[in-house]
DNA sequence: GTAGTCAGTGAACAACTGTTACCTGAACGG
DNA sequence: CCGTTCAGGTAACAGTTGTTCACTGACTAC
């Protein structure tokens, strides 16, 4: 379904993705609720009314960036729960594939991070309930793993809840080490370390 | 030293802190780099150019909702390192005494939050590196403390990291949930029970 | 008491903002 | 082929922005 490519249409995407682009380099160092609609189409080399073509205002475009970003987190975090192996493996493999998110993708994890908390309402809610879905889906996979076998139900959301928050610890740690590659690996030992201490308390809680 | 009350500093000092305070009540629901000058200066029933007698620009004036932010946090983190008792008791005073800090100073706390990845490069370097210190001085509390005998500087780092970040995550849910009374208590549980998570990792920590 | 300091004001500026209504021309369906 | 659709452009709008300058008048130091 929506093949679609007819030359009009291509053209339409190719605009829009301009839009999404230079919005999103703009975003390196600044945050959504001060970028300028005008702003945007200036660096996407476009008239200012073309943006009303694609976005109903700023607020959408910036959830449809969420929707980007989470599209391939969602991604790599379905991929940590399907591996098979050891805690150990996993939190491994879990690092990696956040490392390697940053790396192909960094402003998108950037505005991730930075819009998370910050102050366009509408994608602050956004952000928030697809991390909802994550939290849930890896409590549900926590929920079947024998080493939590017979927690209870708080407790395996606590549990999940801490560790989507320490996938943005780390995320936002690689952004910050992204320039150096000896802070780079600091930061990819840092991590592991903090997942197998959290692993250790895992396997010694007790509901 | 300091004492300073003549008639027109304290006048003074009435409107930079009517600045202050109108600036934090604009942010609660917007970030600083989408905040302008003139919006704070007539929150404040001032007039705009009122604004240059007291900041350079809106940097500065963030940098300074900082150090009011952060110096109550650094009081809140020096009392629960200087509290006596086990790593439980340690836990739940921390967790108290953030709780604390979100009802008595939502505003600022927010602040910090939201700006700590924020759009404001002046802003979120001062956070960061006021919290680099704060994450010093809890690995120096943690060193000198007989759970972490023997752990190499590494280690120790990695895990107040850990901890101030696990701060941020409480301060942010405790703002979330400040409407409803049952979702704060929900939101102390959690804290406390991941605080003593990560205690039991750190227990059966092996260097 | 008097001269000086200085927090706050008022007016003006060029630049920029989001949004509107209307126009253009190339791709489209039949 | 021809009428229609529609992505993008132009021009203009009323507001808002940060920053400047000269000015006022209450406080201060002497």
């Amino acid at each position: 379904m929506s093949a679609e490519t007819g030359l009009r249409e291509t053209q339409r995407r190719r605009t829009r993705r301009a839009l999404l682009d230079a919005a999103l380099s703009e975003l390196a160092e600044r945050s959504l609720g001060s970028l300028g609609l005008r702003e945007v189409t200036r660096a996407a080399g476009v008239a200012p009314t073309a943006f009303y073509r694609h976005f109903r205002g700023m607020d959408e475009l910036g959830t449809v960036l969420v929707e980007e970003a989470l599209a391939s987190l969602h991604g790599t975090v379905r991929e940590i729960l399907a591996a098979t192996g050891d805690a150990e493996r996993r939190g491994e493999a879990a690092v990696r594939l956040i490392a390697e998110l940053v790396r192909s993708r960094p402003a998108h994890v950037r505005f991730l991070v930075r819009e998370r908390h910050g102050g366009v309402p509408a994608v602050r809610e956004a952000i928030a309930a697809q991390l909802d879905v994550l939290a849930d889906e890896t409590g549900a996979a926590l929920g079947s793993d024998p080493v939590s076998a017979g927690w209870d139900r708080d407790d395996v959301t606590m549990l999940s809840r801490l560790l989507v928050d320490h996938m943005f610890m780390t995320a936002s740690a690689f952004l910050t080490a992204s320039l150096r590659e000896e802070d780079w690996s600091a930061a990819t030992g840092t991590a592991l370390a903090q997942l197998r201490l959290i692993h250790l308390g895992r396997v010694h809680w007790a509901s």
